[in-house]
DNA sequence: TGTCCGATTGGT
DNA sequence: CCAATCGGACAG
């Protein structure tokens, strides 16, 4: 029944990997408990051609370091002084992509969630990067972990492409022309995104 | 060393 | 609309 995705899962291209998660379900099995939720929104960052990635123009080394190695470990970092966002990295090693999950549906631990969160309505918990590592409890401690370990870990899921809508990427305007590139992935449907889809006609 | 600013959120 | 709050990136 419930299958964990293996390192190959994570092996390629963070847009490929960005369209993939939909619908497969994050866990984190921490020392306080465990919470999971179905993944409803991604974003694919590419190092190598993206002006919006981290590690656009980067060496090895700093902040994105864990980009540059193997497909499916976290890559958490510090946004605003505040907040916290969370990225599984894609692609072989010394391919610098990621994938930024920015929504979640919850589906166990919700008690836990609105403890970590101070927010009763489910559909608030997880719907923002931000938000969803202060629900899951994904502190920088976590950065580099192993997504194919006991802690954290992913359910196979999916999702029909016409559920699937593709929107330019939130926040990054600064980027020139990839601030236009299609690169964000929602479930459509989904009552759980960062920002309500627009209804079709 | 110093300054600028962000892949956000929640409260005015 | 705006403050919060800090570390990475880059200029000097």
């Amino acid at each position: 029944m419930e299958k964990r995705l293996d390192r190959s899962f994570f092996e390629i291209d963070a847009l490929t990997l960005a369209r993939k998660l939909l619908g497969c379900t994050l866990v984190h099995n921490g020392p306080d408990g465990k919470t999971a939720g179905v993944i409803v929104e991604t974003e694919a960052y590419r190092g190598q051609v993206d002006k919006a990635a981290h590690s656009y123009g980067k060496k090895p080394g700093g902040r994105t370091a864990v980009q540059f190695g193997p497909g499916g470990y976290a890559y958490i970092y510090l946004i605003y002084g505040i907040h916290e966002c969370f990225n599984v990295v894609a692609g072989a090693e010394g391919e610098p992509e990621c994938v930024l999950i920015r929504a979640l549906a919850p589906t166990e631990g919700v008690p836990l969630m609105v403890g970590r969160r101070h927010r009763e309505k489910v559909e608030e918990l997880c719907s923002g990067p931000g938000k969803l590592c202060k629900a899951m409890a994904s502190r920088r401690e976590l950065y580099g972990c192993d997504l194919c370990g006991e802690e954290l870990y992913v359910i196979e899921g999916a999702v029909a492409d016409e559920e699937v809508a593709a929107t330019p990427r939130i926040g990054v305007g600064y980027a020139e022309e990839a601030a236009l590139y299609p690169w964000r992935f929602i479930i459509k449907e989904s009552h759980f995104l960062s920002l309500p889809y627009p209804k079709e006609k």
